[in-house]
DNA sequence: ACCTGAACACCGTTCAAGT
DNA sequence: ACCTGAACACCGTTCAAGT
C-alpha cells in the first residue's frame, strides 16, 4: 500500500502519544510506517510542515458533533473548552500547536466558528477575530502549562523566601484545572459581554 | 577567567539573538564562550536548565524600574505590556518562555508582583494567583504568535473558500500588534474589574 | 510517481583524563 | 573545582538510483 499525507499524521500522532514531542523523529515515524525516513520528505516539504498537519489533525478531531445551539456564551465556553480538550487529548499537543504557526484547513474553519458564534450574537465582525485570537492565546498556554507541569517539580524549596505572595502562586499550580480553566476564561467572557452589550446599545 | 552561569546565559542570548532557537546548539554557545561544549555542564544540568534561565534572565531584564504609582488597572496593564515587551526584545523570546517551565527567582518575583497589585486593590488572594497566571497565558500565546508571523506567510491563498468570515480572521494577523494586544487585554481587565467590585462590595 | 540506500552535516550528552 | 578531547548515540535533510 501507498504512503498517503493522512496515514503519516495517524502514524506521527500514535508515535507523539507514545513517545512525546521529543521522541517524535523522522527515523521512528519511518520506521513506523515500514518506509525510510527519507521517503516521507516526499509527502511534507519537512518536519514543521509535518507537526503543522498534525496540529491541524487535533483541531480537527475536536470541531465534531456541531455546537449545540444556545446562547452565545455558552457556546464560546463550549468552543474554548473542546480546543482544551483537544490539545489535552494528546501528549505535548499544545506544544506542537505553540510550535508552528497553523493556516490548514481545520485550523481556519475552527476560527471561522469561532467569529461566527460571536457575529451571530452582534459581535462587529472586524472585532471578533480579535476575540477569538485572544481566547486562543489563553487556551494554548493554560494547555501547555497544564502538559508541562506533569514533568515539573514543585513550587517550593527553591530557596525563595517564602510568603503570603509565593504561597499564593504555588498555590495556583495545585488548584483543580478545570475550574481555575473556568475562572480565566470567565474573566475573558465579561469583557465580552460588556463590548457586546456596548455594539448593540 | 573562568565560566561564570550568568556569563553563560548572556552568551547564549547573544546567540539566541544571532541565530534563533534553532540556531542555538550547545557547541556554537561554547565557541562563543571559549569553551568545549561539554564544559557548559559542569554548570547547567542540560539544555533545558539554561533554557530556563535564559528565560527567567529576560523576565528579570523588565522588572525595573519600578511599576510606577498608580490605579490598580494601569499597573496591571503596564505589568502585561513590560512581559510582552521582555519577550519581543530577543528572537524567540516567547517560545523559549513557552518551552521551559520556569522556576527561577525573576520569573517567581514578578509573578508575585502581579500578585501584589492584585491583592493591594482588594482582590481575593486565593484569586489574585489565578488572573495572573491567566494573563500570562494570553501574554504569551500572543508574543509567541508576533513572533512567529515575522517567518510565515499569508492566510489567504491556501484553496479554502473566500468569505467574510475567512476575510475577518485574516484581518486580524494584519491590524496593529499594539491594538490588537490592547484590546485583548482589556477583554480581561473587564472581567478582573466585574469580580473586583464584587469582592469589594 | 514514489521510495531506497546511503551519505552529509550536524546534534545533546557523557566521561576519563588533565590541570 | 573546572575544563578538554573524544567519543556515543543519535538527529533532519538531500539525492542519485531504483521500480
Amino acid at each position: 500500500m501507498q504512503l498517503k499525507r493522512a496515514d503519516i499524521v495517524t502514524a506521527a500522532i500514535a508515535l507523539l502519544d507514545a513517545e512525546g514531542l521529543d521522541g517524535l523523529t523522522m527515523r521512528k515515524l519511518g520506521a513506523r510506517l515500514g518506509v525510510q525516513a527519507g521517503a516521507i520528505y516526499w509527502h511534507f516539504k519537512d518536519k514543521e510542515a509535518l507537526l503543522g498537519a498534525m496540529a491541524d489533525r487535533m483541531i480537527g478531531e475536536s470541531a465534531d458533533p456541531p455546537l449545540a445551539p444556545g446562547t452565545w456564551d455558552a457556546q464560546l465556553t463550549e468552543y474554548a473548552t473542546r480546543a482544551r480538550r483537544a490539545l489535552l487529548a494528546h501528549r505535548d499537543g499544545a506544544r506542537v500547536m505553540a510550535g508552528t504557526y497553523v493556516q490548514e484547513q481545520n485550523t481556519v474553519h475552527a476560527g471561522e466558528m469561532g467569529v461566527r458564534i460571536l457575529t451571530d450574537a452582534g459581535y462587529p465582525l472586524d472585532r471578533a477575530g480579535w476575540v477569538i485570537f485572544s481566547l486562543m492565546y489563553y487556551v494554548l498556554g493554560y494547555t501547555i502549562e497544564e502538559q508541562a507541569q506533569a514533568q515539573a517539580g514543585d513550587w517550593e524549596d527553591r530557596g525563595i523566601e517564602d510568603t503570603a505572595l509565593l504561597s499564593a502562586m504555588s498555590d495556583v499550580v495545585r488548584s483543580d484545572p478545570d475550574e481555575r480553566f473556568a475562572y480565566g476564561l470567565g474573566l475573558f467572557m465579561d469583557g465580552v459581554r460588556l463590548r457586546l452589550a456596548e455594539a448593540l446599545s
